[in-house]
RNA sequence: GCCCGUAUGGUGGAAUUGGUAGACGCGUUGGACUCAAAAUCCAAUGGUAGCAAUACCGUGCCGGUUCGAGUCCGGCUACGGGCACCA
């Protein structure tokens, strides 16, 4: 027999909504408060897939667990809904981007709906509505009046046909991925987010939050934290000076060269005559490559003598100037010492341009050949000579700091955050640029500005679309007048501060309430890919850190755990998607033929939430015969029974006990194996004692809350929902077996097992153990070396002979 | 090249601090029910040998520590992820 999912799934639902069950009274501080965040999707044309319920149940089963556990549950769902799939379908049919984006909101929720999650629908958030962009305008106002955003100049890749920038993956083999045209690299002013004035906050942070090992070291190496020092060279011949970026200034003395960016700014200066024709060429070549093609095409080092000389600020050596590219203009001054004997990128550079190499650290292997990076004794290096590498830094940073040649310098491969994009459907940047030349930043009550409505939503000549909107555009402020910024905000910037916005969806006043934001952040559980590792969740932390230091929000850090959900994969163990559409699995179809409760329960049970694993379409019908199986122990008229039943006591205090503890840690997998040996053995036993049948199905309900809501009324006899019931208690008393078996070894080996009380003593056990039949015989005419005894696990005996 | 992670039956995966490897599900086989099938219920199921008791082998490969290693250490191999001239 099986259960009518369709009918059952479709009745709590509409008993959910229309009792508003799972709406959070946010103001009621009565209770311990618990905040569990999904990543909210993107709005896409094509709907859920079988990715998203699996991240999506998890936080719905610790949020259900811990809302009968008494917590007061913050458990919202909203929508990342910028994006340029709307503004293509905006481009193509003439319609606004809003159209196509609230289409498919309506589509979502209705699938969201479809699976049982218990979000809070009246707190959904849409990053593309006014009322919720003001508050992402605002917060950017305040960054860029705060100085942490600003337009800086940066070498960008240019395309003068298409009149725009691109960026590195648009550019193919210096020609534009669109019409082919040239693009070179040139410096323009670009509005930029500071994130380097964050990155020590950002490293300290991480020691500090429950997050995945592998999320954390990708940040780290995102972050890219060098310590070193800044070394001044004066030019030989000239007045000007250029600094470099070093981590070993304990290697000065070993310098031969110095090495300068291509567009570093003293080049045409200070190239001489005859070289200048050969440096022009070198240049050229190199503006035509993106960064890419940079690192790629350079295995083998290029680069050209400028012709003019630096002098080294520790022994006033004159060492040739080069230009090659694998110095990057963009990390640390644009221009390094060059040490040859201790780099390996030096000494590949010295090879081939012949250059000498000066050791000035001790070899231990002696013979090696190529460059020591490693630590040593120094030699060659006069008042640095026998010093090892820390105690040299340290002594060369005092002499540069002495003698004003250099300071101490931390850097960082962290650079600024591009916050500008030539596309409509994004948040208008509030800046004005005036006639004066100045920057006018929109007042609080200008806020939001709200992107205009166009008749044509295409950008051209490169520009962006919203310079179509030729009236909005014009800005007069106290008689001056001004043009609007016309590019948008990034993807990304709606969603750096989603999270304290559910808090508070409908303020007008504030961003949030901070008498709220003080009792619900941080976010204590937050699930989602690990493809955001250095996107979503670096932005989002540098935006919480500036409202940190602003005191605008109460905690350091926004999201205290955080868990990745693995990658559903096809039938066939590989990727779902468009290369193999026969295995792409849609989730509608899955909750059509099988139920919500079955594709919760399937997704949960394919393996630990973190792994990648495969879909089956046998294991969903596993989970569908296990619901079905709880049904038909519920619905037999004579199993359950207000009489006790001592066969099951043991295994039902285990279940709970287990069950609770892996919900927790987030092993669902075993959480839900525990409970199929639950029925098993039920169903072995002719009564089910009331008590045990309500427990189990509070334990159930978090994974399978349509079927489990159904039983709880129609067959317990309730009359109101499940979701406020009190979780199941256990008794560790219970739990502990009276007899327990465990193993004998013979030198390690398994002969045996025997049955002892629990509370044997040592010498019984061992007895037990030397009765065995098998096991005596293994140790007949043997010497007794000694006898191990872990009481409740093993016996082993070790014998000679 | 550098950093991080993973490797267990036919299969997805279990296995607290090192302590009876293979829980649970899928699949397969057998049985019950049925005129029959499906569904359901019950049972068996790592490999080899054996009627069986049992023995040997077995957690990617090689070695080590230990009374005892899937688990710890050293060295490989394969796969996955991140970074990639970061001075």
């Amino acid at each position: 027999m099986e259960y009518n999912y369709k009918e059952i799934e479709k009745k709590w639902q509409g008993f959910w909504g229309d009792n508003k069950t799972f709406k959070t009274d946010i103001r009621d501080f009565s209770k311990p408060k618990f905040y569990a965040l999904d990543m909210f999707p993107y709005p896409s044309g094509v709907g859920l897939h079988a990715g998203h319920p699996e991240g999506y149940t998890a936080t719905d089963i610790i949020s259900r667990m811990k809302r009968m556990q008494g917590f007061n549950v913050l458990h919202p769902m909203g929508y990342d809904s910028f994006g340029l799939p709307a503004e293509q379908y905006a481009v193509q049919t003439g319609n606004h981007p809003s159209k196509f984006t609230n289409e498919n909101i309506e589509t979502f929720t209705k699938q969201l709906k479809e699976l049982g999650f218990d979000y809070d629908w009246d707190r959904v958030i849409a990053t593309s509505e006014p009322s919720y962009y003001k508050w992402t305008q605002w917060i950017f106002k305040n960054m860029y009046n705060d100085g942490y955003a600003k337009y800086i100049d940066m070498p960008v890749n240019w395309c003068e046909e298409l009149g725009t920038v691109l960026s590195n993956d648009e550019v193919i083999d210096g020609k534009s991925e669109r019409g082919g045209y040239p693009v070179v690299r040139k410096n323009m002013r670009q509005l930029c987010i500071d994130q380097a004035a964050f990155a020590d906050a950002l490293l300290e942070g991480l020691d500090t939050i429950d997050w995945p090992s592998s999320t954390k070291e990708i940040q780290k190496n995102w972050i890219g934290k060098s310590i070193g020092a800044h070394v001044d060279f004066r030019v030989d011949g000239y007045s000007d000076k250029f600094t470099v970026f070093t981590t070993r200034c304990d290697t000065l003395f070993g310098a031969t060269y110095c090495v300068l960016a291509p567009e570093h700014e003293l080049v045409d200066k200070i190239t001489t005559d005859d070289k200048r024709a050969s440096v022009e060429e070198y240049k050229a070549a190199c503006s035509l490559k993106n960064d890419m093609e940079r690192t790629e095409l350079n295995k083998e080092k290029t680069g050209v003598f400028i012709g003019a000389y630096a002098i080294n600020p520790v022994n006033d050596k004159r060492i040739p100037i080069y230009i090659s590219d694998y110095v990057l203009a963009s990390y640390g001054t644009g221009a390094i010492m060059a040490v040859p004997a201790h780099d390996e990128r030096d000494y590949e550079f010295a090879k081939k341009f012949d250059i000498p190499i000066i050791q000035v650290l001790q070899d231990e292997d002696g013979n090696s050949d190529g460059a020591m990076t490693g630590d040593g004794i120094h030699i060659n290096s006069e008042w640095l000579n026998g010093l090892n590498k820390t105690e040299a830094i340290d002594k060369m940073i005092n002499w540069l700091e002495e003698n004003q040649a250099g300071c101490r310098k931390v850097n960082y491969k962290m650079r600024e955050w591009i916050f500008a994009r030539q596309r409509y459907w994004g948040e208008p940047v509030p800046i004005v640029h005036m006639e004066d030349g100045s920057d006018y930043v929109l007042e609080d009550k200008e806020l939001p500005l709200v992107l205009p409505e166009l008749d044509d939503y295409k950008g051209h000549n490169g520009l962006a679309p919203l310079e179509n909107a030729s009236s909005w555009k014009n800005y007069e402020h106290d008689g001056k007048k001004g043009i609007r910024e016309t590019s948008t905000m990034p993807g990304s910037a709606g969603s750096s501060w989603y999270f304290l916005r559910y808090i508070d969806p409908n303020n007008e006043e504030v961003f949030a309430d901070s008498e709220l934001l003080k009792h619900w952040m941080p976010v204590d559980l937050y699930v989602g890919g690990p493809e955001h590792a250095v996107g979503h969740l670096i932005y989002s932390r540098i935006w919480n850190q500036y409202l940190y230091d602003k005191g605008l929000v109460p905690t350091k850090e926004p999201f205290k755990k955080l868990v990745h959900q693995g990658m559903i994969l096809g039938e066939n163990g590989i990727k779902m998607g468009k290369r193999f559409p026969e295995f792409v699995i849609n989730p509608s179809d899955i909750i059509r033929d099988y139920g919500a409760d079955t594709l919760r329960l399937y997704e949960m049970f394919m393996g630990p939430l973190e792994a990648s694993k495969p879909w089956s379409s046998t294991g969903v019908e596993g989970a569908k015969k296990f619901l079905d199986r709880v049904w038909r122990l519920y619905t037999d008229e004579n199993k359950i029974s207000d009489e006790g039943n001592e066969n099951l006591e043991r295994i039902y205090h285990a279940t709970v006990k287990k069950v609770t503890g892996d919900y927790e840690a987030l092993a669902f997998n075993t959480a839900i194996s525990q409970l199929m040996v639950f029925i098993n053995a039920v169903y072995k036993e002719s009564n089910f004692p009331r008590e045990y049948a309500e427990g189990f199905i509070k334990l159930l309900n978090p994974v399978a809350p349509h079927i489990t809501e159904e039983l709880w009324n129609t067959v317990l006899g309730h009359n109101d929902t499940i979701a406020y019931e009190s979780w199941p208690e256990f008794d560790e008393a219970k739990i502990v077996l009276d007899e327990v078996t465990i193993g004998v070894q013979v030198n390690g080996k398994l002969r045996g097992t025997i049955v002892c009380k629990a509370d044997a003593t040592e010498d019984e056990i061992k007895k037990s153990a030397f009765d065995d039949e098998n096991v005596s015989r293994h140790i007949e005419g043997k010497e007794i070396v000694k006898v191990i005894v872990i009481k409740g696990k093993i016996v082993n005996i070790v014998v000679k002979g």
